[in-house]
DNA sequence: ACTTATACCGAACGCTCGTTATAAAAACGG
DNA sequence: CCGTTTTTATAACGAGCGTTCGGTATAAGT
């Protein structure tokens, strides 16, 4: 009974990180629910077991990427203000390279969830989680909203180009946009 | 005969601008090709009139971002290394600013850009236009990935949150951005 | 005035999509 | 080993998609 349920748990967590694969590479309108079958293995009647429309995966990987990343966010409150900026971009960035498929898919569909209402709870999520970045910001003496946005940019837009086996570890990439912004 | 290919061309330009308008706020994908007929104002017959194809509607706006940037960067090659990359970025952003909906509907079709033989020509263009961002950046000693990425993502973010009616001027936001690559 | 080319319409086509009703099969509890 | 619930397969659905095509009205060229 239990453990039944972590089997069906488990299993529809596998599916939605196969969708996310998916939907990076080829769009989420672009992907048909077949090959969403056929990359599962399961059919369609199988498919909606575990998932309950297109739609509510979407939700899914949005849910995974912001919840725990604005969770880790607002646990840093000990260190100086400059530790503690340093700290929340490394954890930001670490969160990125181990979600390159969530964030492929969050950037695609960007129109969706600044407009429909359907996605209000993500927008709040990361609405929260830009308030964060501001205070540690205002906390060394930044009230640029540039520097702000450009923070915004550059880590965000690692997403496409970093690679998690290549030479610049997260922590590294963290410190260098700390070390721009910083001055 | 000029006269009339005059108001063809200019009518075609007016569909591609209402297009962008379309895609950026709706996504390509999510939008049909009635949408785009109620907001022309032409019914899908005269619609085909003006545009091959709605997947030629979407080369048309990538051609429309690339191209004059890419054009305006190669022309870029009097005064110092530091006037040089200045003058780059401030035009990046002003033509940046100019296209909002054109950068919506770029970085929302990434996904297809990347991998798509059909886009080969413009991932050749912004390879293009960052090969000469790359060269500036060197000829002010700036050799480091982390910094040309940064950068890159600072400046493509911008058409997120920029207001062209707002405080700050693209020139502005743009030389804010230098001082930060360049200490 | 008559021919020709252009601008646009409206209906229909063939196709694919996300989703669901139904039912078989497998896994489990007693 | 039976009865029940969970998991998967099959087939079909209604709707919506991008596109085409025959046709008409308007304007240009002569």
């Amino acid at each position: 009974m239990a453990a039944r349920r972590e089997k069906y748990d488990r299993r529809q967590r596998e599916v939605v990180s196969i969708a996310a694969a998916l939907f990076a590479r080829r769009g989420f309108q672009a992907t048909s629910m077949d090959e969403l079958s056929e990359a599962t293995g399961l059919r369609s009647g199988g498919l909606y077991h575990y998932i309950g429309s297109k739609r509510a995966l979407l939700l899914q990987i949005f849910s995974e990427l912001m919840d725990p990343l604005l969770e880790q966010a607002a646990a840093i409150d000990s260190g100086t203000p400059e530790q503690q900026l340093r700290e929340l971009v490394r954890v930001w960035v670490r969160h990125i390279e181990a979600h390159l498929d969530h964030m492929a898919v969050f950037a695609q569909e960007r129109h969706a969830i600044e407009r429909e209402p359907e996605w209000e709870a993500v927008r709040a999520s990361r609405d929260a989680f830009e308030a964060i970045l501001a205070s540690k910001l205002r906390a060394n003496g930044i009230t640029d909203r540039l520097q702000h946005f450009a923070l915004l940019g550059m880590v965000n837009h690692t997403a496409t180009w970093v690679n998690p086996n290549g030479r610049l570890s997260a922590d590294q990439i963290a410190d260098g946009y700390c070390d721009m912004i910083l001055k």
